[in-house]
DNA sequence: TTAAATGCAAATCGTTTGCATCTGT
DNA sequence: ACAGATGCAAACGATTTGCATTTAA
C-alpha cells in the first residue's frame, strides 16, 4: 500500500524499506522511531538506526506517514503512524499516559472554515489535548510535585 | 505579573528569575530556551542554561507558561510563552517559516464539546496547522526537494 | 554497472543532572 | 543559618551525518 506509492514513484524498493513500511502499517498510533526500530529488527535483525531515520524521512515527504508532536511531559521524541484521510484528535492523559484518537465533524468543521477564513492552504493540522481521562480523573491539581504538569486552567 | 504568583506560592524570588520572567512576558509568543537564555543574558550575562531550564521547569509547574510543541519541519526543540486565558490556534507557514496565532470562536466550542462528550478533563489543548500562508501560496506541492514537508492533503 | 541505500561510528543539539558554591529570607 | 537556587561541566537521548561498503535496477 505505501509501498505502492513509492514504486509509483520510481523510488527504489529495498528489503528494510519494505520491512519498515510493514511495521509501521501494521503498527498502528504514534510509533517511535526506537520502536519502530526493535519492531523491524524482528523480521530484520541487522537493521540500523540510521536507516529507520531516513525511511521515515522518505515517507514524510512523499506525504506517507505524519509526524506527530510529543505529547504533553514527554521527552523531547517523535511519534510516527500510517496516514489516514481524516484528521484525527489525539487526547493523551496525563497520568496514566494513556493516549486516544478519534474524529469529530466539528473538528473537520473548523478545519474548513480556518481554510476558508485565513487563506491558508492547511498540509498539515494537529489538535492535542492533554489532561485527565476519564478512568484517572484527579481529584486535585497537585501543587508542586507531580513534575509532568504542563498547564493548570 | 508572573512573579506575583510565585510569590503568592511563597517560591523564593531571585534575581535571575526575574529577569527571565520579565523577558518571557516581554517577548510574547513561541520563545524558545535559547532564545530566552540570550535575551536574558542582555540583561544579566552571568545567566546559565540550567537555569532557564530549570526555571521554565517551575513556571511550567505553576501553570505560568505552556509548553508548545515544535512545528512541523522543526528540530526538536520547545517553545515556552507566558499563559493566555483563551486558547490560540497557531499557524505555521513551512515554507517562509512565519507563524500567527489568533482565536476562533468555533474552537472554542469544539473544546467545550470534547470536553462534554469524552469525559476528559482537559488541561492543555492545542491546534496546529502547518501548510502556506498566502503570501508565500505555493502554486503545487513540491515533490521531492523541500524537505520539510510532513504532509500532502 | 552504478546511482542509491546501508551500516557503523562519531557528531549534533536540546535538555537534564550531580555537585560544590552562592543567596534570599 | 541554611534551604533552596545557581553555575559549571559532564551526561543523556533522540536524531543526523560522513564515509566506506553493499545492493537494486
Amino acid at each position: 500500500l505505501l509501498a505502492d506509492h513509492l514504486l509509483a514513484n520510481s523510488v527504489r524498493m529495498t528489503a528494510q524499506r519494505r520491512v519498515l513500511i510493514e511495521v509501521i502499517q501494521e503498527a498502528g498510533e504514534h510509533l517511535d522511531a526506537r520502536m519502530l526500530l526493535q519492531l523491524a529488527r524482528r523480521r530484520m535483525p541487522g537493521i540500523d538506526r540510521a536507516t529507520v531515520y531516513r525511511t521515515i524521512e522518505l515517507l514524510k515527504k512523499f506525504g506517507l506517514v505524519s509526524e506527530l508532536g510529543r505529547f504533553q511531559a514527554e521527552r523531547a521524541k517523535r511519534y510516527y503512524e500510517a496516514r489516514t484521510n481524516r484528521d484525527r484528535i489525539r487526547m493523551a492523559c496525563l497520568l496514566c499516559g494513556r493516549v486516544d484518537c478519534f474524529f469529530s465533524s466539528l473538528f473537520d468543521r473548523l478545519k474548513t472554515e480556518l481554510s476558508h477564513q485565513t487563506g491558508f492552504e492547511i498540509h498539515v493540522i494537529r489538535l492535542e489535548l492533554g489532561g485527565s481521562c476519564k478512568s484517572c480523573c484527579a481529584p486535585k491539581r497537585p501543587d508542586v510535585d507531580v513534575g509532568s504538569t504542563e498547564d493548570g486552567a
